[in-house]
RNA sequence: GGGCGCUUAGCGCAGCUGGUUCAGAGCAUCUGCCUUACAAGCAGAGGGUCGGCGGUUCGAAUCCGUCAGCGCCCACCA
């Protein structure tokens, strides 16, 4: 076979990606193997393949692929999530590009458009990730809106139901202007503001009786009074909804404001008489320690509104104008009115001062243009104290765990200050609640079943006093559909069927599933919620361990994004680099938990590991083995050496492997590779050009290979299935996907000992290599080496004569005459090379490192002098100490006898 | 305001319960090589008072305190 000297992806990952389907290679069913599972955080299933999905998926398959090698039946699910706030916005986009608005149009109608959108779109972010080599089982792809799903959703809602774990009320939520649907809190984003405090003016009401109010002021109280009479002032950032008004309140124990105590103020430009209120909410430091109080568009003036029983004005319509419940601007968008209800009061002299201040705003998730407004609604709910309580012991008594483990402490943080859920959204794409509405009269209180199906509902209906003759015609359905994670809690479950059938032979074998794979940003929306659902419905927990990804970012640290325009397309990467190199690139960077700084030059490097290996290949291909040839010394300790490294790499990968230290184990295999195999290894055994080599090493060096491509086939699939199929021949239907590989790799005694004098020997090797580079002395050129006063890894001459291309290797008492000295250790080796030598260069050398030895030596000796040191240190420390003294006074020897002789 | 984490070579990071190989590998940099596997390569080399200060200890990058800088999460101060 004739092989390019480079690799080239492009020939080689769309064949084996075949073949692996082909071969049913990603399946998996219930057998008596140990089972090892992943189920994909499904992306929106109209989305397309970013950076994070590229991270992310990236590490799934190398666990899934690892765990594939290990003997394991490894499931890897893929499937999507109908993401309703997200796609039902692309869809509203969409038709209004088109001239159509959501309003005009029925909810089946809408549906129609939505469903289409989404078979348009829909899975190719998962065409995407098979190009990135994702070894999912893709006969199971699942979604989140399929009827294996959806079934699974609404059941457990009315289970919950019956439970009283979901209930109807009627709270302050975040209401979404632009979507127009409620939030929960996890998907508001505040963001701090530069924004301004607005000093308004409130005119008091009453008239004042003069002498109380000297004494007032004597008092304390700070009183505000121009030509139009006397006011209050208060401050606030949202002056727009003091149409909202419905009192002022002030501290009981504020001095200042004494004054106001049971009177009434004016609204400003409204002229709406509202009552002064006292409550120790107030903070009499803020502002002038006047609030005022909008029951309807504040969370906290909603509770003071509840506790001092004030009117609710909602000034606000869905859409964030201004509602005609105000006496102005009505119909005008609120941040409009902000603006112009600043000039109106100036104008009116209302606006005492205006200053600049920095808060918190809260923005939706989904539209971060958008400032969410508390909204009073009626909604449903699921209440969590139950959730918090069964989720929380899983994950710190470690039956799950998390890595990296600092986001437990989020996590329970989260869990301990619990509120409850609101689960539905004003939308139609989603999973419509199963809630049906009575026939009721205007202002009566609304009545409701939860079931199933219709007929559910209406035999649930008959129950109720009153509804026995009731017809499915006169029930009306709740129009909402419910929360995205409200579907997505339940994917672990539910992508085995196990709400629905609950005994099934898939879901006992294949749950608690083995590996979650996310981002942080996740942890509440749906790590923490998986765990509840788990937890209530199969009584267990959902994941083994949860590995949280960090932040794709830029060379610079910032967020890769689509309008900064600095996230690059994945799959040009792929095209550019093979999907192996972009697979190595992102690792690279991307220890657990840390945000990664991603860089093209990354997938470089992966592209030159890939050719590196292909090089190598190469190599060992072109090879003849001859039959009768003998073995010479050298393989055989090449051999055995790396036969030895090989295993010991292996233990050392799975130890990584287990900490989740991906990262880490790429870096060691990379090391391997390049390093042991490459320049120690293949330089060792490799034949002189165009003679055979001997039968034996050659079997050896492609079982190693072999071996190695296991090793490095988690982390490049494609590239480790091409040559592997090369290696020797292959069955048809073979893979090295599912090749067998001893998983418990040990090395005795003996084979650590020999591993550790060959790291001594190869400090020989560079010793002399580093002299030619100093002397500037070919590598073809031969040279002789002496050992001086004697040569402890004598066995091992033939690998330094090879590697270091000696002629000699010799054992002598006295350097000969022009030779360059070096230390390995203790031992000290010359290599004469005659009149090449700089005698005044070499004294420098050697004077500058027995000046860095005498220093070292003082160092020591003060610790062994120290008396507290010799008694407190524990023996073997003290020994070492000796050691190293010994050591530095015998390199210090040789040294001065160096320099002495340099010097005759 | 509360909580968590980080600060080690130019860069992004590893250094577990304090003491061998503790000051590390990778990339980048520099030097020399087009040595018939690979120049997308090979062989070498340089580079850090481990954020500051204080403490515990015979001994601290490692433990404690404190300060500074950065980041993340949570929280109803208008």
């Amino acid at each position: 076979m004739e092989l390019a000297t480079k690799y080239s992806p492009q020939e080689v990952e769309g064949k084996w990606y075949e073949y692996w389907i082909k071969n049913g290679l990603f399946k998996s069913k219930p057998d008596g193997r140990e089972p090892y599972t992943i189920v994909i955080p499904p992306p929106n299933v109209t989305g397309v393949l970013h950076m994070g999905h590229m991270l992310n998926n990236t590490i799934q398959d190398i666990l899934v692929r690892k765990a594939r090698l290990d003997g394991k039946n490894a499931l890897w699910v893929p499937g999507t999530d109908h993401a309703s706030i997200a796609t039902e916005a692309k869809v509203v986009n969409r038709l209004a590009e088109q001239g159509i608005r959501k309003r005009d149009l029925t909810r089946e109608e809408f549906l129609q458009h939505a469903w289409d959108w989404t078979h348009e779109h829909g899975g190719i972010i998962l065409k995407q990730l098979r190009r990135l080599g994702a070894s999912c089982d893709w006969d199971r792809t699942a979604f989140t809106m399929d009827e294996t799903r959806s079934e699974s959703v609404l059941k457990v809602f009315v289970d919950l139901y019956r439970k009283g774990l979901i209930y109807r009320g009627l709270r302050m939520v975040n209401w979404d202007p632009k979507a127009q649907t409620v939030l929960s809190t996890e998907e508001v984003i505040y963001r701090d503001e530069k924004s301004k405090l607005y000093y308004l003016k409130y005119y008091v009401a009453d008239m004042l009786d003069q002498a109380d109010l000297s004494e007032m002021i004597a008092q304390g109280s700070v009183v505000h009074r121009d030509g139009k009479g006397y006011y209050a002032v208060v401050a606030t950032t949202r002056p727009e909804t003091i149409m909202g008004d419905t009192a002022m309140c002030i501290n009981p124990k504020d001095p200042k404001n004494q004054w106001l105590h049971g009177k009434k103020v004016i609204v400003p430009l409204v002229g709406r008489v509202i009552p002064v209120i006292e409550d120790r909410y107030v903070d009499i430091e803020f502002g002038t320690g006047c609030l005022k109080v909008t029951p309807a568009h504040d969370v906290n003036d909603y509770q003071l509104g509840k506790t001092h029983n004030l009117e609710t004005i909602d000034i606000f319509n869905p859409d964030g104008t201004i509602s005609d419940q105000s006496p102005l601007y009505v119909s005008m968008d609120r941040m409009e009115v902000r603006k112009q209800i600043a000039k109106d009061l100036e104008a009116a002299g209302l606006l005492e001062k205006v200053e600049d201040y920095e808060n918190k705003v809260g923005y939706s998730e989904r539209n971060p243009d958008t400032a969410v407004e508390p909204r009073l609604c009626k909604q449903w709910f699921l209440s969590m104290k139950h959730f918090a309580d069964i989720a929380l012991p899983p994950v710190l008594d470690g039956r799950i765990k998390f890595h990296p483990q600092k986001y437990v402490t989020t996590y329970r943080n989260w869990l301990e200050n619990i509120q409850d859920w609101c689960i539905s959204r004003q939308l139609w794409w989603g999973h419509r609640i199963p809630a049906y509405f009575l026939p009721c009269a205007e202002g009566e209180e609304e009545k409701y079943v939860v079931a199933l199906s219709e007929e559910e509902a209406v035999a649930e209906a008959h129950k109720i006093e009153g509804f026995e003759k009731i017809t499915a015609a006169d029930l009306r359905r709740d129009e909402d559909a419910l929360d995205t994670w409200f579907s997505s809690w339940l994917w672990p479950i539910s992508l085995f069927d196990g709400i629905n059938n609950p005994d099934n032979d898939e879901i006992k074998y294949y749950y608690p599933t083995s590996d979650l794979v996310t981002g942080p940003d996740i942890i509440f929306f749906w790590v923490a919620r998986m765990i509840m659902a788990g937890m209530e419905y199969m009584g267990d927990v959902p994941f083994r361990n949860v590995y949280f990804t960090g932040i794709v970012r830029d060379e610079i640290g910032r967020k890769m994004s689509k309008s900064l325009g600095n996230s690059p397309d994945p799959i040009e990467l792929i095209e550019k680099y093979g999907a192996d190199g972009v697979r190595m690139g992102m690792l690279l960077a991307a220890p657990a938990g840390n945000d990664i700084l991603f860089a093209e030059s990354l997938c470089e490097q992966g592209r030159n590991f890939c050719n590196k290996i292909w090089n190598a290949f190469r190599l060992v291909k072109g090879w003849e083995a001859a039959d009768g040839l003998e073995q010479p010394e050298v393989n055989k300790l090449a051999i055995r050496w790396l036969d030895a490294k090989l295993r010991d790499t292996a233990a050392e990968l799975d130890d990584l492997y287990s900490k989740y230290r991906l990262n880490e184990a790429l870096m060691t295999v990379f090391k391997l590779f390049t390093d042991e195999f490459s320049s120690w290894y293949l330089e060792m055994v490799k034949p002189a050009y165009q003679h055979p080599i001997d039968k034996v090493s050659y079997e050896a060096t492609l079982s190693f290979f072999d071996r190695l491509l296991k090793l490095v086939h988690p982390f490049m699939p494609f590239i480790t299935e091409e040559l592997w199929q090369h290696i020797y021949e292959r069955k048809d239907g073979e893979s090295i996907m599912t090749a067998s590989s001893s998983s418990h790799f040990t090395v005795d005694k003996d084979e650590a000992s020999f591993l550790a004098a060959f790291e001594e020997v190869k400090k020989v090797v560079a010793g002399v290599r580093a002299v030619r580079n100093q002397k500037n002395i070919a590598n073809k050129e031969q040279l002789a080496l002496v050992c001086l006063g004697g040569n402890a890894y004598a066995i091992f001459d033939a690998v330094v004569k090879k590697m270091s291309n000696l002629s000699s290797i010799e054992v002598c008492s006295e350097s000969p005459e022009g030779a360059v000295k070096f230390l390995v250790g203790t031992s000290e080796y010359a290599v004469p090379i005659g009149n090449l030598i700089d005698v005044e260069a070499e004294i420098q050398k050697q004077e500058a490192e027995l000046k860095r030895l005498e220093g070292f030596l003082v160092g020591v000796q003060k610790k062994l002098q120290n008396a507290n040191f010799v008694a407190h240190a524990p023996e073997q420390v003290v020994a070492l100490e000796r050691k190293k003294q010994a050591d530095a006074e015998q390199k210090i020897a040789a040294i001065k006898e160096t320099l002495a002789s340099l010097r005759k």
